[in-house]
DNA sequence: ACGCCCTTGTGAACACGCGCACAAAGTGGG
DNA sequence: CCCACTTTGTGCGCGTGTTCACAAGGGCGT
Protein backbone atom coordinates (compact mmCIF):
# COMPACT_ATOMS: atom_id res chain seq x y z
CA UNK A 1 0.00 0.00 0.00
CA UNK A 2 1.81 2.85 1.03
CA UNK A 3 5.38 2.39 0.65
CA UNK A 4 7.14 2.03 3.43
CA UNK A 5 9.22 4.74 4.98
CA UNK A 6 12.98 4.61 4.41
CA UNK A 7 14.73 3.33 7.83
CA UNK A 8 17.68 3.23 8.64
CA UNK A 9 18.42 -0.60 7.20
CA UNK A 10 20.80 -2.88 8.56
CA UNK A 11 24.10 -2.08 7.28
CA UNK A 12 25.99 -5.39 7.61
CA UNK A 13 25.75 -6.22 3.59
CA UNK A 14 28.63 -8.59 2.67
CA UNK A 15 30.80 -7.70 0.39
CA UNK A 16 29.37 -10.54 -1.71
CA UNK A 17 26.20 -9.06 -1.86
CA UNK A 18 27.29 -5.83 -2.55
CA UNK A 19 29.08 -6.77 -5.95
CA UNK A 20 25.65 -8.73 -7.15
CA UNK A 21 23.15 -5.79 -6.69
CA UNK A 22 24.32 -3.96 -9.53
CA UNK A 23 23.41 -7.27 -11.43
CA UNK A 24 20.23 -7.43 -10.15
CA UNK A 25 19.40 -4.10 -11.07
CA UNK A 26 19.84 -4.11 -14.64
CA UNK A 27 18.04 -7.39 -15.17
CA UNK A 28 15.23 -5.94 -13.46
CA UNK A 29 15.44 -2.50 -15.33
CA UNK A 30 15.51 -5.01 -18.63
CA UNK A 31 11.83 -6.60 -17.03
CA UNK A 32 10.33 -2.98 -16.04
CA UNK A 33 11.40 -1.58 -19.95
CA UNK A 34 9.32 -4.42 -21.02
CA UNK A 35 6.27 -3.57 -18.74
CA UNK A 36 6.95 -6.44 -16.30
CA UNK A 37 5.92 -5.79 -13.02
CA UNK A 38 6.37 -8.80 -10.67
CA UNK A 39 9.16 -11.02 -10.72
CA UNK A 40 9.92 -14.55 -8.48
CA UNK A 41 13.69 -14.96 -7.14
CA UNK A 42 13.47 -18.08 -9.59
CA UNK A 43 12.77 -16.06 -12.76
CA UNK A 44 15.73 -13.39 -11.74
CA UNK A 45 18.30 -15.65 -10.84
CA UNK A 46 18.12 -17.27 -14.11
CA UNK A 47 18.88 -14.36 -15.74
CA UNK A 48 21.49 -13.41 -13.62
CA UNK A 49 22.78 -16.74 -13.51
CA UNK A 50 22.67 -16.75 -9.90
CA UNK A 51 21.40 -19.60 -7.58
CA UNK A 52 17.80 -18.42 -6.31
CA UNK A 53 18.38 -18.94 -2.83
CA UNK A 54 21.16 -16.75 -3.15
CA UNK A 55 19.51 -14.13 -4.62
CA UNK A 56 16.91 -14.64 -1.67
CA UNK A 57 19.38 -14.31 0.56
CA UNK A 58 20.95 -11.18 -0.97
CA UNK A 59 17.53 -9.00 -0.93
CA UNK A 60 16.67 -10.18 2.46
CA UNK A 61 19.71 -7.99 3.64
CA UNK A 62 17.99 -4.99 2.55
CA UNK A 63 14.70 -5.78 4.24
CA UNK A 64 11.91 -8.14 3.14
CA UNK A 65 10.60 -6.61 -0.23
CA UNK A 66 8.96 -9.96 -1.52
CA UNK A 67 5.28 -11.63 -1.41
CA UNK A 68 5.34 -15.03 -1.02
CA UNK A 69 3.65 -16.97 -3.37
CA UNK A 70 3.95 -14.05 -5.73
CA UNK A 71 7.77 -12.79 -6.22
CA UNK A 72 8.83 -9.23 -6.24
CA UNK A 73 7.60 -6.02 -7.36
CA UNK A 74 9.82 -4.78 -10.34
CA UNK A 75 9.68 -1.24 -9.71
CA UNK A 76 10.25 -1.16 -5.61
CA UNK A 77 12.92 -3.67 -6.19
CA UNK A 78 14.53 -1.36 -8.38
CA UNK A 79 14.10 1.66 -5.96
CA UNK A 80 15.10 0.02 -3.24
CA UNK A 81 18.50 -1.45 -4.47
CA UNK A 82 19.47 2.20 -6.09
CA UNK A 83 19.26 3.70 -2.66
CA UNK A 84 21.18 0.94 -0.91
CA UNK A 85 23.67 1.41 -3.81
CA UNK A 86 23.35 4.93 -3.66
CA UNK A 87 22.41 5.70 -7.17
CA UNK A 88 19.87 8.02 -5.99
CA UNK A 89 21.89 10.48 -5.73
CA UNK A 90 24.86 11.94 -8.65
CA UNK A 91 28.41 10.94 -8.37
CA UNK A 92 30.98 13.17 -9.63
CA UNK A 93 33.65 11.32 -11.77
CA UNK A 94 37.06 12.78 -12.74
CA UNK A 95 39.04 10.90 -15.11
CA UNK A 96 43.30 11.36 -15.48
CA UNK A 97 44.68 9.79 -18.61
CA UNK A 98 42.93 10.75 -21.62
CA UNK A 99 44.69 8.08 -23.66
CA UNK A 100 43.37 5.00 -25.50
CA UNK A 101 41.46 4.19 -22.57
CA UNK A 102 40.62 7.72 -20.90
CA UNK A 103 38.27 8.49 -24.25
CA UNK A 104 36.98 5.09 -24.41
CA UNK A 105 35.67 5.62 -21.19
CA UNK A 106 35.07 9.21 -20.94
CA UNK A 107 33.11 8.64 -25.00
CA UNK A 108 31.22 5.59 -23.17
CA UNK A 109 27.99 6.25 -23.00
CA UNK A 110 26.30 4.14 -20.24
CA UNK A 111 28.70 6.38 -17.57
CA UNK A 112 25.66 9.10 -17.39
CA UNK A 113 22.94 6.57 -17.46
CA UNK A 114 23.29 5.42 -13.53
CA UNK A 115 23.94 8.93 -11.64
CA UNK A 116 27.92 8.68 -12.63
CA UNK A 117 28.69 12.64 -13.96
CA UNK A 118 31.98 12.73 -15.41
CA UNK A 119 33.17 16.08 -13.89
CA UNK A 120 36.65 16.32 -15.42
CA UNK A 121 39.28 15.15 -17.65
CA UNK A 122 42.92 15.68 -17.31
CA UNK A 123 46.11 14.77 -18.41
CA UNK A 124 49.53 16.04 -18.17
CA UNK A 125 50.36 15.90 -21.96
CA UNK A 126 50.53 19.05 -23.63
CA UNK A 127 49.57 17.70 -26.83
CA UNK A 128 46.19 16.71 -25.72
CA UNK A 129 45.40 19.49 -23.34
CA UNK A 130 42.69 21.51 -25.00
CA UNK A 131 41.44 18.83 -27.18
CA UNK A 132 37.96 18.59 -26.58
CA UNK A 133 36.74 14.83 -25.38
CA UNK A 134 32.80 13.42 -25.74
CA UNK A 135 32.30 17.42 -25.12
CA UNK A 136 35.01 17.83 -22.48
CA UNK A 137 37.99 20.10 -22.32
CA UNK A 138 41.21 17.91 -21.30
CA UNK A 139 42.54 20.05 -18.18
CA UNK A 140 45.99 19.98 -16.72
CA UNK A 141 46.87 17.41 -14.26
CA UNK A 142 47.80 20.08 -11.86
CA UNK A 143 44.62 21.37 -11.60
CA UNK A 144 43.08 18.12 -10.11
CA UNK A 145 42.95 20.05 -6.39
CA UNK A 146 40.94 22.60 -7.73
CA UNK A 147 38.59 20.02 -10.12
CA UNK A 148 38.02 17.99 -7.10
CA UNK A 149 36.94 20.44 -4.28
CA UNK A 150 35.16 22.27 -7.11
CA UNK A 151 33.60 19.32 -8.56
CA UNK A 152 32.82 17.56 -5.49
CA UNK A 153 34.71 14.73 -7.07
CA UNK A 154 34.45 11.42 -4.99
CA UNK A 155 35.77 8.84 -7.78
CA UNK A 156 39.02 9.04 -9.60
CA UNK A 157 39.17 6.88 -12.40
CA UNK A 158 42.98 6.26 -13.14
CA UNK A 159 43.86 5.68 -16.75
CA UNK A 160 47.28 6.54 -16.85
CA UNK A 161 50.55 4.39 -17.80
CA UNK A 162 51.39 2.27 -14.50
CA UNK A 163 54.38 4.36 -13.74
CA UNK A 164 51.92 7.45 -13.20
CA UNK A 165 49.25 5.93 -11.33
CA UNK A 166 50.59 5.64 -7.61
CA UNK A 167 51.27 9.57 -8.01
CA UNK A 168 47.78 10.17 -9.22
CA UNK A 169 46.18 8.31 -6.75
CA UNK A 170 48.06 9.96 -4.09
CA UNK A 171 46.67 13.20 -4.88
CA UNK A 172 43.57 11.90 -5.50
CA UNK A 173 43.63 10.72 -1.63
CA UNK A 174 45.46 14.27 -0.66
CA UNK A 175 42.59 16.30 -2.44
CA UNK A 176 40.31 14.42 -0.53
CA UNK A 177 38.58 11.69 -2.81
CA UNK A 178 38.35 8.39 -0.79
CA UNK A 179 37.07 5.77 -4.16
CA UNK A 180 39.54 5.23 -7.09
CA UNK A 181 38.87 2.75 -9.63
CA UNK A 182 42.35 1.91 -11.56
CA UNK A 183 42.77 0.67 -14.76
CA UNK A 184 46.91 0.64 -14.83
CA UNK A 185 48.79 -2.05 -13.62
CA UNK A 186 49.93 -1.46 -10.69
CA UNK A 187 48.98 -2.44 -6.78
CA UNK A 188 48.07 1.28 -5.62
CA UNK A 189 48.65 2.07 -1.83
CA UNK A 190 46.47 3.86 0.09
CA UNK A 191 45.37 5.00 3.56
CA UNK A 192 42.23 3.05 5.19
CA UNK A 193 39.30 4.40 4.43
CA UNK A 194 40.00 5.02 0.63
CA UNK A 195 38.48 2.06 -1.54
CA UNK A 196 40.53 1.10 -4.61
CA UNK A 197 38.90 -1.49 -7.35
CA UNK A 198 40.84 -2.25 -9.68
CA UNK A 199 40.32 -3.61 -13.29
CA UNK A 200 43.30 -5.28 -14.72
CA UNK A 201 42.85 -6.47 -18.47
CA UNK A 202 45.59 -8.51 -18.24
CA UNK A 203 45.28 -10.30 -15.04
CA UNK A 204 41.78 -11.51 -16.53
CA UNK A 205 43.49 -12.85 -19.98
CA UNK A 206 46.01 -14.39 -18.08
CA UNK A 207 43.49 -16.32 -15.70
CA UNK A 208 41.68 -17.46 -18.60
CA UNK A 209 45.18 -18.76 -20.37
CA UNK A 210 45.47 -20.90 -17.16
CA UNK A 211 42.31 -22.44 -17.72
CA UNK A 212 42.69 -23.05 -21.56
CA UNK A 213 45.86 -24.54 -20.98
CA UNK A 214 43.98 -27.03 -17.96
CA UNK A 215 41.52 -27.78 -20.35
CA UNK A 216 44.07 -28.72 -23.00
CA UNK A 217 46.37 -30.59 -21.14
CA UNK A 218 45.40 -34.22 -21.88
CA UNK A 219 41.97 -33.01 -22.35
CA UNK A 220 42.03 -33.12 -26.09
CA UNK A 221 38.74 -34.85 -26.41
CA UNK A 222 36.69 -31.51 -26.05
CA UNK A 223 38.62 -29.64 -29.12
CA UNK A 224 36.78 -30.31 -31.60
CA UNK A 225 39.02 -28.78 -34.00
CA UNK A 226 42.44 -29.79 -31.92
CA UNK A 227 43.29 -26.08 -32.12
CA UNK A 228 45.78 -26.03 -28.95
CA UNK A 229 47.27 -22.28 -28.81
CA UNK A 230 48.76 -20.75 -31.81
CA UNK B 1 35.23 -43.79 -3.00
CA UNK B 2 38.90 -43.20 -4.46
CA UNK B 3 38.32 -39.14 -5.76
CA UNK B 4 38.97 -38.59 -9.58
CA UNK B 5 42.65 -37.75 -9.53
CA UNK B 6 43.85 -40.02 -12.37
CA UNK B 7 47.26 -37.39 -11.96
CA UNK B 8 50.18 -37.67 -9.34
CA UNK B 9 50.76 -33.80 -9.96
CA UNK B 10 48.22 -31.62 -7.80
CA UNK B 11 46.53 -29.64 -10.42
CA UNK B 12 44.08 -28.30 -7.75
CA UNK B 13 45.13 -24.65 -7.53
CA UNK B 14 42.35 -22.54 -5.36
CA UNK B 15 40.81 -19.64 -7.68
CA UNK B 16 41.68 -17.39 -5.48
CA UNK B 17 45.43 -18.38 -5.87
CA UNK B 18 45.07 -18.49 -9.80
CA UNK B 19 43.55 -14.60 -9.68
CA UNK B 20 47.05 -13.69 -7.93
CA UNK B 21 49.92 -15.26 -9.71
CA UNK B 22 49.37 -12.68 -12.85
CA UNK B 23 49.81 -10.12 -9.70
CA UNK B 24 52.65 -11.95 -8.14
CA UNK B 25 54.61 -12.07 -11.77
CA UNK B 26 54.08 -8.24 -12.63
CA UNK B 27 55.72 -7.57 -8.84
CA UNK B 28 58.70 -10.62 -9.72
CA UNK B 29 59.48 -9.32 -13.48
CA UNK B 30 59.70 -5.65 -12.05
CA UNK B 31 62.76 -7.00 -9.64
CA UNK B 32 63.93 -8.51 -12.61
CA UNK B 33 64.34 -5.68 -14.22
CA UNK B 34 66.41 -4.40 -11.49
CA UNK B 35 68.78 -6.66 -11.51
CA UNK B 36 67.63 -8.25 -8.55
CA UNK B 37 67.90 -11.83 -7.75
CA UNK B 38 65.95 -13.25 -4.70
CA UNK B 39 63.40 -12.00 -2.79
CA UNK B 40 61.58 -12.80 0.51
CA UNK B 41 57.92 -13.74 0.85
CA UNK B 42 57.56 -11.09 3.27
CA UNK B 43 58.97 -8.55 0.74
CA UNK B 44 57.10 -9.60 -2.63
CA UNK B 45 54.00 -9.50 -0.13
CA UNK B 46 53.99 -6.15 0.86
CA UNK B 47 54.34 -5.23 -2.62
CA UNK B 48 51.78 -6.77 -3.93
CA UNK B 49 49.71 -5.79 -1.23
CA UNK B 50 48.92 -9.69 0.41
CA UNK B 51 49.83 -11.31 3.22
CA UNK B 52 52.89 -12.87 3.65
CA UNK B 53 51.59 -16.60 4.82
CA UNK B 54 48.77 -16.49 1.74
CA UNK B 55 51.74 -15.61 -0.60
CA UNK B 56 53.37 -18.77 0.50
CA UNK B 57 50.85 -20.67 0.61
CA UNK B 58 49.80 -19.87 -3.11
CA UNK B 59 53.62 -20.40 -4.06
CA UNK B 60 53.37 -23.73 -2.25
CA UNK B 61 50.65 -24.76 -4.56
CA UNK B 62 53.13 -24.61 -7.49
CA UNK B 63 55.71 -27.05 -5.31
CA UNK B 64 58.40 -26.01 -3.20
CA UNK B 65 60.70 -23.08 -5.09
CA UNK B 66 61.41 -21.19 -2.31
CA UNK B 67 64.91 -21.50 0.14
CA UNK B 68 64.74 -21.34 3.98
CA UNK B 69 66.83 -18.63 5.00
CA UNK B 70 66.78 -17.11 1.84
CA UNK B 71 63.43 -16.84 -0.07
CA UNK B 72 62.47 -17.18 -3.76
CA UNK B 73 64.80 -17.12 -6.83
CA UNK B 74 63.39 -14.56 -9.08
CA UNK B 75 64.00 -15.73 -12.50
CA UNK B 76 62.86 -19.17 -10.99
CA UNK B 77 59.96 -17.98 -9.74
CA UNK B 78 58.98 -16.36 -12.87
CA UNK B 79 59.59 -19.24 -14.82
CA UNK B 80 57.59 -21.32 -12.78
CA UNK B 81 54.10 -18.98 -12.82
CA UNK B 82 54.38 -18.57 -16.29
CA UNK B 83 54.61 -21.66 -16.96
CA UNK B 84 51.60 -22.72 -14.62
CA UNK B 85 50.04 -19.98 -16.23
CA UNK B 86 50.21 -21.09 -19.67
CA UNK B 87 52.20 -18.15 -20.66
CA UNK B 88 54.80 -20.20 -21.97
CA UNK B 89 53.07 -20.34 -25.48
CA UNK B 90 51.17 -18.11 -26.82
CA UNK B 91 47.48 -17.50 -27.00
CA UNK B 92 45.24 -16.06 -29.84
CA UNK B 93 42.72 -13.54 -29.32
CA UNK B 94 40.08 -12.38 -31.35
CA UNK B 95 38.41 -9.03 -31.02
CA UNK B 96 34.55 -8.87 -32.06
CA UNK B 97 33.43 -4.84 -31.57
CA UNK B 98 35.71 -1.95 -33.06
CA UNK B 99 34.22 1.02 -31.20
CA UNK B 100 35.89 2.86 -28.72
CA UNK B 101 36.63 0.20 -25.98
CA UNK B 102 37.46 -2.15 -29.03
CA UNK B 103 39.92 0.28 -30.20
CA UNK B 104 41.40 0.59 -27.11
CA UNK B 105 42.31 -2.42 -26.60
CA UNK B 106 43.54 -2.96 -30.50
CA UNK B 107 46.22 0.05 -29.44
CA UNK B 108 46.98 -1.49 -26.21
CA UNK B 109 50.80 -2.53 -25.81
CA UNK B 110 50.68 -4.35 -23.18
CA UNK B 111 48.67 -6.89 -24.98
CA UNK B 112 50.95 -9.00 -26.53
CA UNK B 113 54.31 -8.49 -23.60
CA UNK B 114 52.74 -11.38 -21.91
CA UNK B 115 52.34 -14.03 -24.89
CA UNK B 116 49.06 -12.78 -26.25
CA UNK B 117 48.32 -12.07 -29.77
CA UNK B 118 45.49 -10.34 -30.93
CA UNK B 119 45.32 -12.11 -34.19
CA UNK B 120 41.61 -10.39 -35.80
CA UNK B 121 39.69 -7.19 -35.01
CA UNK B 122 36.06 -7.94 -36.30
CA UNK B 123 32.70 -5.69 -36.62
CA UNK B 124 29.25 -5.70 -38.33
CA UNK B 125 29.34 -2.13 -39.15
CA UNK B 126 30.37 -1.61 -43.03
CA UNK B 127 31.70 2.02 -41.80
CA UNK B 128 34.63 0.05 -40.23
CA UNK B 129 35.40 -2.28 -42.07
CA UNK B 130 38.65 -2.19 -43.85
CA UNK B 131 39.59 0.40 -41.34
CA UNK B 132 43.53 -0.56 -40.05
CA UNK B 133 43.50 -0.23 -35.88
CA UNK B 134 46.73 -0.82 -34.75
CA UNK B 135 48.24 -2.49 -37.96
CA UNK B 136 45.51 -4.84 -38.28
CA UNK B 137 42.50 -4.55 -41.08
CA UNK B 138 39.40 -4.38 -39.45
CA UNK B 139 37.18 -8.00 -40.75
CA UNK B 140 33.98 -8.81 -41.12
CA UNK B 141 32.13 -10.58 -38.52
CA UNK B 142 30.60 -13.50 -40.67
CA UNK B 143 34.44 -14.42 -41.35
CA UNK B 144 34.67 -15.38 -37.17
CA UNK B 145 34.58 -18.88 -37.80
CA UNK B 146 37.09 -18.58 -40.81
CA UNK B 147 39.16 -16.28 -38.54
CA UNK B 148 39.21 -18.76 -35.35
CA UNK B 149 39.90 -22.04 -37.47
CA UNK B 150 42.82 -20.18 -39.36
CA UNK B 151 44.30 -18.19 -36.36
CA UNK B 152 43.47 -20.61 -33.71
CA UNK B 153 41.76 -18.56 -31.73
CA UNK B 154 41.54 -19.28 -28.40
CA UNK B 155 40.51 -16.52 -26.76
CA UNK B 156 37.38 -14.28 -27.76
CA UNK B 157 37.21 -10.77 -26.57
CA UNK B 158 33.58 -9.11 -26.59
CA UNK B 159 33.39 -5.76 -26.99
CA UNK B 160 30.03 -4.93 -28.79
CA UNK B 161 27.09 -3.20 -27.29
CA UNK B 162 25.08 -5.22 -25.21
CA UNK B 163 22.47 -6.31 -27.94
CA UNK B 164 24.53 -7.81 -29.89
CA UNK B 165 27.03 -10.12 -27.04
CA UNK B 166 25.01 -12.93 -26.56
CA UNK B 167 25.19 -13.94 -30.31
CA UNK B 168 28.86 -13.50 -30.90
CA UNK B 169 29.40 -14.64 -28.47
CA UNK B 170 27.48 -18.38 -29.30
CA UNK B 171 29.11 -17.54 -32.49
CA UNK B 172 32.38 -18.07 -30.80
CA UNK B 173 31.53 -20.93 -28.89
CA UNK B 174 29.71 -22.74 -31.80
CA UNK B 175 33.18 -22.10 -33.78
CA UNK B 176 35.28 -23.63 -30.69
CA UNK B 177 36.08 -21.14 -28.41
CA UNK B 178 36.20 -21.90 -25.01
CA UNK B 179 37.50 -18.82 -23.16
CA UNK B 180 35.47 -15.38 -23.72
CA UNK B 181 36.35 -12.03 -22.15
CA UNK B 182 32.92 -9.83 -22.02
CA UNK B 183 32.83 -6.25 -21.28
CA UNK B 184 29.29 -5.70 -22.54
CA UNK B 185 26.91 -5.50 -19.68
CA UNK B 186 24.95 -8.63 -20.09
CA UNK B 187 24.88 -11.99 -18.69
CA UNK B 188 26.50 -14.34 -21.02
CA UNK B 189 24.68 -18.04 -21.09
CA UNK B 190 27.07 -20.65 -22.43
CA UNK B 191 27.39 -24.22 -22.27
CA UNK B 192 29.38 -26.09 -19.93
CA UNK B 193 33.15 -26.08 -20.25
CA UNK B 194 33.43 -22.69 -21.72
CA UNK B 195 35.24 -19.89 -19.14
CA UNK B 196 33.38 -16.53 -19.03
CA UNK B 197 35.17 -13.46 -17.31
CA UNK B 198 33.10 -9.97 -17.60
CA UNK B 199 34.75 -6.74 -17.11
CA UNK B 200 32.35 -4.59 -15.46
CA UNK B 201 33.20 -1.19 -15.44
CA UNK B 202 29.15 0.07 -14.75
CA UNK B 203 29.49 -2.37 -11.72
CA UNK B 204 33.35 -1.22 -10.24
CA UNK B 205 31.18 2.37 -10.18
CA UNK B 206 28.17 0.90 -8.23
CA UNK B 207 30.28 -1.13 -5.64
CA UNK B 208 32.25 2.30 -5.12
CA UNK B 209 29.18 4.39 -4.85
CA UNK B 210 28.28 1.97 -2.34
CA UNK B 211 30.95 2.25 -0.02
CA UNK B 212 31.32 6.02 -0.67
CA UNK B 213 27.62 6.98 0.40
CA UNK B 214 28.04 4.89 3.45
CA UNK B 215 31.11 6.63 4.34
CA UNK B 216 28.94 9.77 4.52
CA UNK B 217 26.32 8.01 6.27
CA UNK B 218 26.69 9.60 9.36
CA UNK B 219 29.82 7.01 10.53
CA UNK B 220 32.28 9.53 9.42
CA UNK B 221 33.05 11.00 12.62
CA UNK B 222 33.03 7.50 14.57
CA UNK B 223 36.18 6.21 12.38
CA UNK B 224 38.97 8.58 12.60
CA UNK B 225 41.10 6.02 11.14
CA UNK B 226 38.36 4.84 8.73
CA UNK B 227 38.78 1.56 9.40
CA UNK B 228 36.34 0.42 6.62
CA UNK B 229 37.41 -1.44 3.45
CA UNK B 230 40.43 0.09 1.75
C1' DA C 1 -14.56 -19.56 3.53
C1' DC C 2 -11.42 -22.99 2.47
C1' DG C 3 -7.79 -25.41 0.78
C1' DC C 4 -4.31 -25.80 -2.88
C1' DC C 5 -0.28 -24.37 -4.66
C1' DC C 6 3.32 -21.11 -5.37
C1' DT C 7 7.07 -18.42 -3.51
C1' DT C 8 9.55 -16.32 0.09
C1' DG C 9 12.69 -16.23 3.95
C1' DT C 10 15.99 -18.67 6.62
C1' DG C 11 18.25 -22.45 9.59
C1' DA C 12 21.88 -25.45 9.07
C1' DA C 13 25.47 -27.99 6.79
C1' DC C 14 29.05 -27.43 3.89
C1' DA C 15 32.96 -25.35 1.10
C1' DC C 16 36.35 -22.14 0.66
C1' DG C 17 39.72 -18.90 1.73
C1' DC C 18 42.40 -16.21 5.17
C1' DG C 19 45.91 -15.35 8.50
C1' DC C 20 48.20 -16.57 12.90
C1' DA C 21 51.69 -18.90 14.79
C1' DC C 22 55.28 -22.17 14.90
C1' DA C 23 58.36 -26.02 13.79
C1' DA C 24 61.60 -27.22 10.34
C1' DA C 25 65.18 -25.98 7.30
C1' DG C 26 68.78 -23.42 5.69
C1' DT C 27 72.46 -19.48 6.15
C1' DG C 28 76.33 -17.18 7.87
C1' DG C 29 79.35 -15.61 11.54
C1' DG C 30 82.46 -16.75 15.07
C1' DC D 1 81.48 -27.06 14.36
C1' DC D 2 78.04 -24.76 16.62
C1' DC D 3 74.79 -21.26 17.41
C1' DA D 4 71.95 -17.37 16.41
C1' DC D 5 69.16 -15.69 12.96
C1' DT D 6 66.24 -15.68 8.89
C1' DT D 7 62.64 -17.43 6.18
C1' DT D 8 59.87 -21.12 4.42
C1' DG D 9 55.99 -24.33 4.59
C1' DT D 10 51.80 -25.56 6.87
C1' DG D 11 48.40 -27.11 10.66
C1' DC D 12 44.60 -25.08 12.54
C1' DG D 13 40.85 -22.17 13.96
C1' DC D 14 37.93 -18.61 12.16
C1' DG D 15 34.96 -16.02 9.24
C1' DT D 16 32.60 -15.54 4.95
C1' DG D 17 29.85 -17.18 1.36
C1' DT D 18 27.06 -20.84 -0.97
C1' DT D 19 23.58 -24.23 -1.28
C1' DC D 20 19.98 -27.29 0.23
C1' DA D 21 15.75 -28.00 2.06
C1' DC D 22 11.61 -26.73 4.21
C1' DA D 23 8.20 -24.33 7.15
C1' DA D 24 5.51 -20.32 7.03
C1' DG D 25 3.05 -16.85 4.41
C1' DG D 26 0.01 -15.33 0.92
C1' DG D 27 -2.84 -15.31 -3.34
C1' DC D 28 -6.42 -17.33 -5.95
C1' DG D 29 -9.84 -20.43 -7.67
C1' DT D 30 -13.83 -22.70 -6.31
N1 LIG E 1 44.13 0.62 -23.64
C1 LIG E 1 43.70 -0.49 -23.07
O1 LIG E 1 42.89 -1.21 -23.62
C2 LIG E 1 44.19 -0.88 -21.74
C3 LIG E 1 43.87 -2.14 -21.29
C4 LIG E 1 44.29 -2.54 -20.02
C5 LIG E 1 45.02 -1.67 -19.27
N2 LIG E 1 45.34 -0.48 -19.72
C6 LIG E 1 46.08 0.42 -18.86
O2 LIG E 1 45.43 1.64 -18.80
C7 LIG E 1 46.35 2.69 -18.76
C8 LIG E 1 46.12 3.62 -19.91
O3 LIG E 1 46.23 2.92 -21.13
P1 LIG E 1 46.17 3.68 -22.50
O4 LIG E 1 46.20 2.66 -23.56
O5 LIG E 1 45.04 4.63 -22.50
O6 LIG E 1 47.57 4.46 -22.47
P2 LIG E 1 47.90 5.79 -23.28
O7 LIG E 1 49.37 5.90 -23.31
O8 LIG E 1 47.15 5.82 -24.56
O9 LIG E 1 47.32 6.95 -22.39
C9 LIG E 1 47.89 7.34 -21.17
C10 LIG E 1 47.60 8.80 -20.97
O10 LIG E 1 48.02 9.18 -19.67
C11 LIG E 1 48.68 10.44 -19.76
N3 LIG E 1 49.60 10.60 -18.66
C12 LIG E 1 50.84 10.10 -18.52
N4 LIG E 1 51.38 10.46 -17.34
C13 LIG E 1 50.47 11.22 -16.73
C14 LIG E 1 50.43 11.88 -15.48
N5 LIG E 1 51.45 11.82 -14.62
N6 LIG E 1 49.33 12.57 -15.15
C15 LIG E 1 48.28 12.62 -16.00
N7 LIG E 1 48.25 12.01 -17.18
C16 LIG E 1 49.34 11.31 -17.55
C17 LIG E 1 49.37 10.42 -21.08
O11 LIG E 1 49.60 11.74 -21.54
C18 LIG E 1 48.34 9.68 -21.95
O12 LIG E 1 47.45 10.59 -22.54
C19 LIG E 1 47.71 2.04 -18.79
O13 LIG E 1 48.18 1.89 -17.49
C20 LIG E 1 47.44 0.70 -19.38
O14 LIG E 1 48.35 -0.26 -18.92
C21 LIG E 1 44.92 -0.05 -20.95
N1 LIG F 1 33.73 2.47 -23.90
C1 LIG F 1 33.85 2.15 -22.63
O1 LIG F 1 34.64 2.74 -21.91
C2 LIG F 1 33.05 1.05 -22.04
C3 LIG F 1 33.08 0.90 -20.68
C4 LIG F 1 32.35 -0.13 -20.11
C5 LIG F 1 31.64 -0.98 -20.90
N2 LIG F 1 31.61 -0.81 -22.21
C6 LIG F 1 30.86 -1.75 -23.02
O2 LIG F 1 31.69 -2.22 -24.05
C7 LIG F 1 30.93 -2.40 -25.21
C8 LIG F 1 31.53 -1.56 -26.31
O3 LIG F 1 31.56 -0.22 -25.94
P1 LIG F 1 32.01 0.86 -26.96
O4 LIG F 1 32.04 2.16 -26.25
O5 LIG F 1 33.25 0.45 -27.65
O6 LIG F 1 30.79 0.87 -27.98
P2 LIG F 1 30.81 1.33 -29.49
O7 LIG F 1 29.41 1.57 -29.90
O8 LIG F 1 31.78 2.45 -29.66
O9 LIG F 1 31.38 0.10 -30.29
C9 LIG F 1 30.65 -1.06 -30.49
C10 LIG F 1 31.12 -1.68 -31.79
O10 LIG F 1 30.51 -2.95 -31.96
C11 LIG F 1 30.10 -3.07 -33.29
N3 LIG F 1 29.01 -4.04 -33.38
C12 LIG F 1 27.69 -3.84 -33.11
N4 LIG F 1 26.99 -4.98 -33.30
C13 LIG F 1 27.89 -5.90 -33.69
C14 LIG F 1 27.77 -7.27 -34.05
N5 LIG F 1 26.59 -7.92 -34.00
N6 LIG F 1 28.87 -7.93 -34.42
C15 LIG F 1 30.05 -7.29 -34.45
N7 LIG F 1 30.23 -6.01 -34.12
C16 LIG F 1 29.15 -5.32 -33.75
C17 LIG F 1 29.68 -1.70 -33.71
O11 LIG F 1 29.74 -1.59 -35.12
C18 LIG F 1 30.72 -0.84 -33.01
O12 LIG F 1 31.85 -0.67 -33.80
C19 LIG F 1 29.52 -1.98 -24.88
O13 LIG F 1 28.79 -3.13 -24.53
C20 LIG F 1 29.69 -1.11 -23.67
O14 LIG F 1 28.58 -1.17 -22.84
C21 LIG F 1 32.33 0.19 -22.81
Amino acid sequence: MTPPEPRPRDRGIPEATVARLPVYLRALQALDDRGILTVSSEHLAETTGVNSAKLRKDLSHLGSYGTRGVGYEVEYLIYQISRELGLTQDWSVAIVGVGNLGRALANYGGFGTRGFRIAALLDADTAVLGDTVAGLPVGHIDTLEDVVRKEKVSIGVIATPAAAAQEVCDRFVEAGVTSVLNFAPVVLNVPPGVDVRKVDLSIELQILAFHEQRKADGYAGLDPFGKGPA
